[in-house]
RNA sequence: GCGGGUAUGGCGGAAUUGGCAGACGCGCCGGAUUUAGGAUCCGGUUCCCCGUGAGUGCAGGUUCAAGUCCUGUUACCCGUACCA
C-alpha cells in the first residue's frame, strides 16, 4: 500500500468528524473514563510541539479505553483570559476578544490536523460569557463564605506588567510573565483565602494517585509545621511580643528576639524606642531592597537593635534584647521570633555578628564552632527533669506552655493567602460593588455574567488602576443592597481563574442553570486521570483543588478531590538540547511536521522520543525512523499469504500485544512502540503474516497512528471504525515458551548458553551443561564449589 | 542552604527490579539496486592492546551474580528560598 499520509489523514479526520465518534454520551451503559489534559492558553504564536506531547499521552490512553468499550470523555478548551493577549492588544491595538478568537482558530486548526481525539462539541473558552458567568459565581460563594476578603498589606508587585501578582506567581522573586524582578508593595487587595483549606488540601493528597514528585512538591508548597506560639513579655509594659517556633524545647537558650522591619509592635512603642531615626533609617533601606536582593544578601546578616524596650522570656523571667532585622519576615508566623543562636543557624550567625551570647540548651554539637539543629537531651534548662530527645522535649514543653498561660501548641503554613486581583483588562471582572454605606456589596447572581465592557484603550492607568477604571459608566452603578450611588470594582480576576473549575464544565458545557448539572457530575467526576506540565504543580493543580474542595463543601460537586490520577509530561528541548523558545529560534511547528511527515509520524515519534515524563531533544533524523516503520507497517498487507501459521511469530504477537498493553499503562509509549517495531522486523525477517495477525497490529498501533490504521482497517475490509473496532486481547498461553535459552555463566562470566524446557529442573539443566562440549571442558578437571541454577534465568558453576 | 531527580555506546534511549548490559531508533561503515540520491533493500556497528580482555559518573563494599543493593564522593537538572 502506498503511504500517502494526506490525503489519507484529511479523509479520516473528515470521517470521524462526520460520524462524531469521539463525542462523549452524557449518561450511558458502559463503563465511564474522563481523561483531563490541561487545556492551552491560546498565544499568538501558535503551538508548538510540546503542547502536542503534552495531549499525546492520555490521547494514546483514551484511544485504548475507547476500544476497551469505555464512554470516554477526552474534552479539550481554552484558558483564553489573562496578559499575553492583552499585552499584545495593547501593540497592536485589535482587541483582546478579536486576537482570541483568532489564536483559538489557529490552535484548534492545529490540534485537528494531528489527529486528536477530543470531543469538539465541549469545546469552552474561559472568556465567553457563558462560561465567566460561572466563574464569577464561584467567586460571589466565596465573597459569602468570608473566603474572598480584601486586605492591606505587603503584596508582590511588578513594575513591568503593573499588577499585583499571587505568590505562586512570582516564584523565585520573579513576574511569571515578564520576568522582570518583583517588588513589595503595601497594596489593598483582594485574596482568596486558600489557607483556610491548606489542611484539607494537604490530607487529600493521601487519597489521589499523583506521581510521587508531584505531591511531595505540593505538600512542601503547603508547608505545614507543627510548634508552639508563645507570649514573651515587654519591659514596663502589658504588651506582649508574641513569637511562633518549631523548638520551643529550646526556649532556655533564647538570648535575644528578632522582629521584622514591618512589625507593627515598633510604630505602638515608638515613644519608648530611644533610637528611632536608626529604626527608621533601617526600615526604609529593606522597603528598597527588592525581593531578589533580599534572597542574594543570604549570608550577610543586618539588623537594628531597639534600645529602651527589651523582651521578657517567660520561662524565665530573663530580659533580653529586641532586633529589627529583615531576616524576619512579617509574612510568617507572627512577624517575630525569638532567637536561640545555639540551635539555629540564621540566629547564630546573627549573635556571631552583634556579639549575642550563645547558650547551649541541646547537647550534640560543638557551640563553639557552629549552631547545632540536631536532637539530643536538654541542658542548661530549668525545666522538670528536662528529656533526652526532641519530640519529648517538645510536647512536654508545649503542655507546661498551656498550663502556665504563657504559650500553646499550633500549626504553621508557608502557603500564604492567594492574591486575587489584576489590575487589568482582560479577565473577569470582580461582581462587586462598594457602596458608601454598604460597604462591599455583592452583584445578585440573577446580574451575572457582570460582563467585560468594550473599551479601546487597554493600558493600565499610571497609579496601576486597570483599565476599566476610566469607564464612568462602568464604574458608576447603583448599590444593589441601598440602592444608592456606589462605584464598581474594576480589577478583574487572575489567569488561574477560569481553570480552577473547567474540568467540570466540559461535563456540561451548555447549562445555564448550574455550573454543571449534579447527575451528570455524578456520573463523570472525578477525573479519572489528568496530565499536564510539572510547572502547574504548585499553581493551577493546587488552585483547582481549592476551588473543587470549597465547591464540595457547598454541596455543588460529588467528590472533595477532583483528580483521581496526575501525571506530568517532560518537555521537549530544541535540537540544540536548550529549552524551545522564540527567542533561541529553536521552535518546531508541529503544522511544519504535519505537512512533511504526516500526523501520524509526529504522534509515534513523540512518544518514542524517550520517557514520557522526561526532557528530551528534539531530532528530525531519528523522526525520520518513525516515518520509515509507518511506510513499512502500509506494506504488511503484501505479506498476507496462505499456508501455515508461524508459531513463533505468533507467539511474538502475543507477547507484544501484551507488552504495549501494560506499557500504554505505565505510559511507557516509548517501549511499547520499539516492541512493535521489533514485532514488525520480524514480521518481515518471516516474510509472511496471516489476516488475523494483521488485523491484531493495525488495532494496536491504532491509539498511536490512526489515521494510517484506519485506511489499513478499511482495506483489509474491516468493520466500522479501526478508532473503535474491538482492542485486542492476548492469549496468555501463547506468551509462554515452552523452550528457554539459558545464559551459562562459569565463575559469574558468560561463557556459553544452553536451550532447555520452560522450568527445567537443576539436575536437567547441569545435565545439559555437561552435554554441551566447550562448557564442559571449563569445568572438567575443576573442584566445583557451588552450583547455581536459577529456573528459566541462569545457570552459574564456581569452579577453582 | 533545604527538598527531589538524573548520570548507561558517536546520539535519543532499553534492561521483566539482583540474573546474558546496550532492546528499539538515529548516526556511521560496507554491499545491492538506481541515470542520480539526503530514496529503498541487505549486512555490520560498546571499547580496546582482539583476549580466558575492559566496560553503566568516580572510590569502596555486600553477593555465586550489581546499571540495579549498601557506604562515601563528584557533576548536572528541577523545585524552593533567611518559613523561625
Amino acid at each position: 500500500m502506498k503511504y500517502d499520509f494526506s490525503a489519507i489523514e484529511s479523509k479520516w479526520q473528515k470521517k470521524w468528524d462526520e460520524a462524531r465518534i469521539f463525542c462523549a454520551e452524557d449518561h450511558s451503559e458502559k463503563p465511564k473514563f474522563y481523561g483531563l489534559v490541561e487545556f492551552p492558553y491560546p498565544s499568538g504564536v501558535g503551538m508548538h510541539v510540546g503542547h502536542i506531547k503534552a495531549y499525546s499521552g492520555l490521547e494514546v490512553i483514551g484511544r485504548k479505553r475507547r476500544m476497551q468499550g469505555y464512554n470516554v470523555l477526552f474534552p479539550i478548551g481554552f484558558d483564553a483570559f489573562g496578559l499575553p493577549t492583552e499585552n499584545s492588544a495593547i501593540k497592536t491595538g485589535i482587541h483582546p476578544r478579536q486576537l482570541t478568537d483568532r489564536n483559538i482558530e489557529k490552535f484548534s486548526s492545529q490540534l485537528r490536523r494531528v489527529g486528536f481525539s477530543f470531543d469538539w462539541e465541549r469545546v469552552i473558552d474561559t472568556t465567553e460569557e457563558d462560561y465567566y458567568k460561572w466563574t464569577q459565581f464561584i467567586f460571589l460563594k466565596m465573597f459569602e463564605k468570608g473566603l474572598a476578603f480584601r486586605d492591606t498589606a505587603m503584596v508582590n508587585y511588578c513594575p513591568h506588567c503593573k499588577v499585583v501578582l499571587s505568590n505562586e506567581d512570582s516564584q523565585g522573586g520573579k513576574c511569571d510573565i515578564c520576568h522582570s524582578d518583583i517588588v513589595q508593595k503595601s497594596k489593598d487587595v483582594w485574596y482568596l483565602r486558600i489557607t483556610e483549606y491548606a489542611d484539607k488540601l494537604l490530607q487529600g493528597l493521601e487519597g489521589v494517585d499523583y506521581l510521587p514528585n508531584i505531591k511531595m512538591q505540593q505538600v512542601n508548597w503547603i508547608g505545614k509545621s507543627r510548634g508552639a506560639f508563645v507570649n514573651f513579655g515587654l519591659t514596663d509594659t502589658d504588651e506582649t511580643l508574641r513569637i511562633y517556633t518549631t523548638r520551643p524545647d529550646t526556649l532556655f537558650g533564647v538570648t535575644f528576639m528578632v522582629i521584622a522591619p514591618e512589625h507593627p509592635i515598633i510604630e505602638k512603642m515608638k515613644d519608648r524606642i530611644e533610637n528611632m531615626a536608626e529604626v527608621e533609617a533601617y526600615q526604609t533601606e529593606c522597603t528598597k531592597k527588592t525581593e531578589f536582593e533580599r534572597t542574594q544578601l543570604v549570608k550577610d546578616k543586618t539588623g537594628v537593635c531597639l534600645k529602651g524596650l527589651c523582651g521578657i522570656n517567660p520561662v524565665n523571667g530573663k530580659e533580653i534584647p529586641i532586633y529589627i532585622a529583615d531576616y524576619v519576615m512579617m509574612g510568617y508566623g507572627t512577624g517575630a521570633i525569638m532567637a536561640v543562636p545555639a540551635h539555629d543557624e540564621r540566629d547564630y550567625d546573627f549573635a556571631k555578628k552583634f556579639g549575642i551570647d550563645i547558650i547551649e540548651v541541646i547537647k550534640g554539637g560543638n557551640i563553639e564552632e557552629a549552631a547545632y539543629t540536631g536532637d539530643g537531651p536538654m541542658v542548661n534548662s530549668d525545666f522538670l527533669n528536662a528529656y533526652d530527645n526532641k519530640a519529648d522535649s517538645i510536647a512536654a514543653m508545649i503542655e507546661w506552655l498551656g498550663e502556665k498561660g504563657i504559650g500553646e501548641g499550633g500549626v504553621q503554613f508557608k502557603m500564604k493567602d492567594w492574591a486575587f486581583n489584576r489590575q487589568r483588562y482582560w479577565g473577569e471582572p470582580i461582581p462587586i460593588v462598594h457602596c458608601p454605606s454598604c460597604g462591599m456589596v455583592p452583584v445578585p447572581y440573577e446580574e451575572l455574567p457582570l460582563r467585560l465592557p468594550p473599551v479601546t484603550e487597554f493600558e493600565p492607568g499610571q497609579g496601576g488602576e486597570s483599565p476599566l477604571a476610566k469607564l464612568d459608566y462602568f464604574v458608576n452603578c447603583k448599590c444593589p443592597k441601598c440602592g444608592g450611588d456606589a462605584k464598581r470594582e474594576t480589577d478583574t480576576m487572575p489567569q488561574w481563574a477560569g481553570s480552577s473549575w473547567y474540568f467540570l464544565r466540559y461535563i456540561d458545557p451548555k447549562n445555564g442553570e448550574a455550573l454543571a448539572d449534579m447527575d451528570k457530575l455524578r456520573y463523570w467526576m472525578p477525573v479519572d486521570w489528568y496530565n499536564g506540565g510539572m510547572e502547574h504543580v504548585t499553581r493551577h493543580l493546587i488552585y483547582s483543588r481549592f476551588w473543587h474542595h470549597f465547591l464540595y463543601d457547598l454541596g455543588l460537586v460529588p467528590t472533595a478531590e477532583p483528580y483521581a490520577k496526575r501525571t506530568a509530561q517532560g518537555l521537549i528541548l530544541g535540537p540544540d538540547g536548550e529549552k524551545m523558545s522564540k527567542s533561541r529560534g529553536n521552535v518546531v511547528d508541529p503544522n511544519d511536521v504535519v505537512d512533511d511527515m504526516g500526523a501520524d509520524v509526529l504522534r509515534v515519534y513523540i512518544l518514542f522520543m524517550g520517557d514520557y515524563g522526561a526532557a528530551a531533544p528534539w531530532s528530525d533524523n531519528s523522526m525520520r525512523g518513525c516515518k520509515r516503520f509507518l511506510e513499512r507497517v502500509a506494506d504488511l498487507p503484501s505479506l498476507v499469504k496462505g499456508g501455515e501459521v508461524n508459531t513463533k511469530l505468533e507467539s511474538s504477537f502475543h507477547k507484544t500485544l501484551k507488552k504495549v498493553n501494560s506499557d500504554i499503562e505505565e505510559m511507557k509509549f516509548n517501549t511499547a512502540i520499539a516492541a512493535m517495531m521489533g514485532l514488525l522486523n520480524e514480521v518481515f525477517e518471516v516474510g509472511s503474516i496471516t489476516k488475523d495477525q494483521l488485523s491484531m497490529f493495525v488495532r494496536m498501533l491504532c491509539p498511536f497512528a490512526p489515521h494510517l490504521c484506519e485506511e489499513m482497517w478499511e482495506s483489509m475490509g474491516g468493520k466500522g471504525f479501526a478508532s473503535l473496532a474491538q482492542w485486542p486481547e492476548y492469549d496468555e498461553a501463547k506468551t509462554i515458551d515452552s523452550t528457554v535459552e539459558l545464559a551459562v555463566q562459569i565463575n559469574g562470566k558468560v561463557r556459553g548458553k544452553v536451550t532447555l524446557p520452560m522450568n527445567a529442573d537443576k539436575d536437567t539443566s547441569l545435565a545439559a551443561v555437561h552435554a554441551d562440549e566447550k562448557l564442559f571442558a571449563l569445568v572438567d578437571g575443576k573442584t566445583v564449589i557451588k552450583e547455581i541454577v536459577v529456573p528459566n534465568k541462569i545457570i552459574n558453576i564456581v569452579v577453582k
